[in-house]
DNA sequence: CCCCAGTCCTGCGGGC
DNA sequence: TGCCCGCAGGACTGGG
C-alpha cells in the first residue's frame, strides 16, 4: 500500500540514475497477466531507449521518471507495486526493467505482486491533464495549513474520508489517514466543516509529523512483505504505528481505550475512540 | 457535490 | 490437513 512515505523512499532510492541514459527497457516474461502500460511497452521503450534521465520526481503515490525529451515516465505502485535496484529477476512478479548505461545503478525494477499498478509515459501536456494541479492537490508535506482549511473547510464529509482525496492533497492514504488522526486526538467521522482552526492546525501537524517521520524511517512494511525499500530492506515505521490495525488492543497513548476499526467509504479506518474526539 | 458498488489482481488468514 | 471464501485498498467508472 506504497503512499507518501513508501514512494518517497522509492524516489530517493532511484535517485541515482540521474544523468544517466536508458539501455533497456524491458518487460520480463512471467505466468501473470501483464500489468497496464499506455502507450503499450514497444512504444514506451522506442521514446525512453537512450534518452538521458534529467530527474526523478514524486506526484503524490507516483514515481516519475524525467527524461531529456521531456516525456515523463509515470509509475503508479497502487496496492503492491514497489521499485527495487539492482535485484534479481527471480524474485518474481517483475513488471519491467529499466537497465542504464555505465552504473551502478544498473537496473531499475518494478515489481508488482497483485499487478494493480501502472506504468504511463507521458509528454507534457498529457502529464498536465491527468497529474495537474486539477487532478492532484498539494503534496502533503508542503500544503500549507491556510490551504488545507480552505480546501476542506466546506466540505460535509468526514475527515478521514477527506484525506483520502487526491484532489484535495496528494499522498495521504489509508494506513496514514489514520495514524495522522489519532495523533491529532481527531475523531475520524469529525465532518470537516465543523472543525475549528486549531483542529486545521492540528491535523496539518499531525500529517506532517507522521509523514516526516514515516519518510525518516522508509515507510512501512506490512505482514504481506510486499513493500520494503530499493535494496528489498523492509521499512521501519510498522514498529510506529498506534492504531493501524490494531483494533481491540489498548491505545498506546491513553493506555485504557481499545482500539476499534470501522468502515468508511469502503475502508477500514482504526482509532482510539477515548483520546479522539469531534465527532 | 457526494455517495456507493463494482472493477482490476494475488496472497493470506479465518472458518469449517 | 485442506479447501473455500472474503478481505486487503489505490484509482477509477457508472449510476443515483
Amino acid at each position: 500500500m506504497p503512499e507518501l512515505p513508501e514512494v518517497e523512499t522509492m524516489r530517493r532510492g532511484i535517485a541515482g540514475i540521474v544523468g544517466r541514459t536508458v539501455a533497456s527497457f524491458d518487460r520480463p516474461r512471467s505466468k501473470q497477466a501483464p500489468i497496464r502500460f499506455e502507450p503499450e511497452p514497444a512504444v514506451i521503450r522506442r521514446k525512453v531507449l537512450g534518452r538521458r534521465v534529467a530527474a526523478v520526481g514524486r506526484a503524490g503515490k507516483r514515481v516519475v521518471i524525467e527524461f531529456d525529451s521531456a516525456d515523463r515516465l509515470v509509475i503508479e505502485p497502487r496496492m503492491t507495486g514497489r521499485l527495487l535496484v539492482d535485484q534479481p529477476v527471480d524474485l518474481g512478479y517483475i513488471r519491467m526493467v529499466l537497465e542504464l548505461d555505465g552504473g551502478p545503478p544498473h537496473r531499475v525494477l518494478f515489481r508488482d505482486v497483485r499487478g494493480l499498478g501502472v506504468v504511463r509515459l507521458l509528454n507534457p501536456a498529457e502529464f498536465e491533464r491527468e497529474l495537474g494541479p486539477d487532478r492532484l492537490g498539494p503534496d502533503a508535506l508542503e500544503i500549507s495549513i491556510d490551504e488545507l482549511a480552505s480546501r476542506l473547510g466546506r466540505s460535509r464529509r468526514p475527515i478521514k474520508v477527506a484525506l483520502l482525496d487526491q484532489r484535495v492533497l496528494a499522498g495521504v492514504g489509508n494506513l496514514y489517514a489514520s495514524e495522522i488522526l489519532h495523533r491529532a486526538k481527531l475523531h475520524p467521522a469529525a465532518v470537516c466543516s465543523e472543525l475549528k482552526p486549531r483542529h486545521w492546525r492540528l491535523v496539518h501537524a499531525s500529517m506532517i509529523e507522521v509523514l516526516a517521520e514515516a519518510v525518516r524511517l522508509q515507510g512501512s512494511t506490512l505482514s504481506d512483505g510486499t513493500y520494503g525499500n530499493v535494496s528489498n530492506q523492509p521499512g521501519g515505521y510498522q514498529d510506529s504505528h498506534r492504531v493501524y490495525q490494531r483494533d481491540g488492543q489498548p491505545c498506546l497513548q491513553c493506555g485504557r481505550g481499545q482500539i476499534v476499526r470501522l468502515v468508511q467509504a469502503q475502508r477500514s479506518t482504526f482509532f482510539c475512540p477515548r483520546c479522539q474526539k469531534g465527532a
